[in-house]
DNA sequence: CATTGGTTTCATTATTTATTGAAACTTGAA
DNA sequence: TTCAAGTTTCAATAAATAATGAAACCAATG
């Protein structure tokens, strides 16, 4: 099976981004060649697919299923491993999003939280540590609005981003609903 | 001036995180020294306090730069360059997010919307512009909420920040405000 | 207009990261 | 058990990325 010109553009540029996204080329054009195929694939094909050897392919599997971007069928009769995006689209973005937030936040967050325990010890460490406390502050506040997005329905999400230009005007409003609750 | 271990560890962490956060060791620490040193500082100041060479600071001070992080301040009767953050820590979160959004995500909306234009010629194709149509559809949203965001007010943007578990509550109260407005 | 304090550039080198492919491993079926 | 189809590992290699430092550049000053 090789890919249609528009399919082939769509695979590559994943592969542009991949790095960008947090993965790797490699990873990057794994992840687009499954989303845009219908039928799951085997090691073999997606190798042969994009061109690269079968022990990378393992290894960029390996990386997909760390980010919970795809998962692994079976089909009866047949000994190989079949591998499929593991849920919409919708899905895929908040794992990458899920996962990067713990890459790139939670380490940072923990590293200040240790950090600021003891008081400081001179002016430079003050004022650093005033910084400090800027950021953790942030991070939390991040952290705590993204658990917040998990915990919503599909659909309150949906409504939510939707909402777009309505934000403003439901903020204005924010504090006579919580009165009320 | 020599940093306290405390300070050392924090810019030593940005370094480690530089790559994740979307640019890479030198640069990330380069961005926490100037963030937790309290005056302005010149490039030979930044090279001798992180070991790293003049030519290197120069190349980080232009990538800094062009993410719009770190301003330039002169000192009256000195003919050096002194560097400092360019704004709030809330202002500088904010330049990365939408400095990261631009290489992240328009690239990928631009392709996708190219490709989408004329309709899809066979059954492969047929589906695999239904995903790249859900891709597309997903950071138009994530594309124009970021830019509602920032037409917020800060204290409007506080506050949907702090609302935290209050949000359920306020979309359900969604459909009442906007039939109100 | 030459000197000097300062900055930038960029070819070279060093470091890091990704890829290959052969060997080791796993597992279901005969 | 053994075989064979399939998968994983990992040392070696290739490719990409970052860092150095000397030379070129720039601009204020005497």
């Amino acid at each position: 099976m090789t890919l249609s010109d528009k399919n082939y553009a769509f695979v590559m540029h994943c592969g542009e981004m991949g790095s960008r996204w947090g993965f790797n080329r490699t990873i990057g054009q794994m992840c687009g060649l499954l989303i845009i195929t219908k039928e799951p694939m085997t090691a073999n094909e997606i190798a042969d697919g994009l061109s690269i050897s079968r022990g990378n392919v393992s290894m960029g599997i390996k990386e997909l299923q760390s980010w919970r971007l795809i998962k692994v069928q079976h089909i009866p009769g047949d000994r190989k491993e079949y591998y499929a995006p593991a849920g919409t689209i919708w899905d895929m973005a908040n794992r990458v999003f899920e996962e990067r937030k713990k890459r790139e936040i939670d380490p940072t967050l923990s590293l200040l939280r240790d950090n600021l325990i003891e008081p400081a010890t001179n002016d430079d460490e003050k004022f650093a540590q005033q910084q400090m406390h800027e950021i953790h502050d942030l991070l939390e506040t991040v952290t705590k609005w993204s658990s917040e997005l998990q915990r919503l329905s599909p659909e309150q999400l949906q409504s939510l981003m939707k909402l777009g230009s309505g934000i403003g005007k439901v903020l204005d409003f924010k504090d006579k609903i919580l009165k009320k609750q």
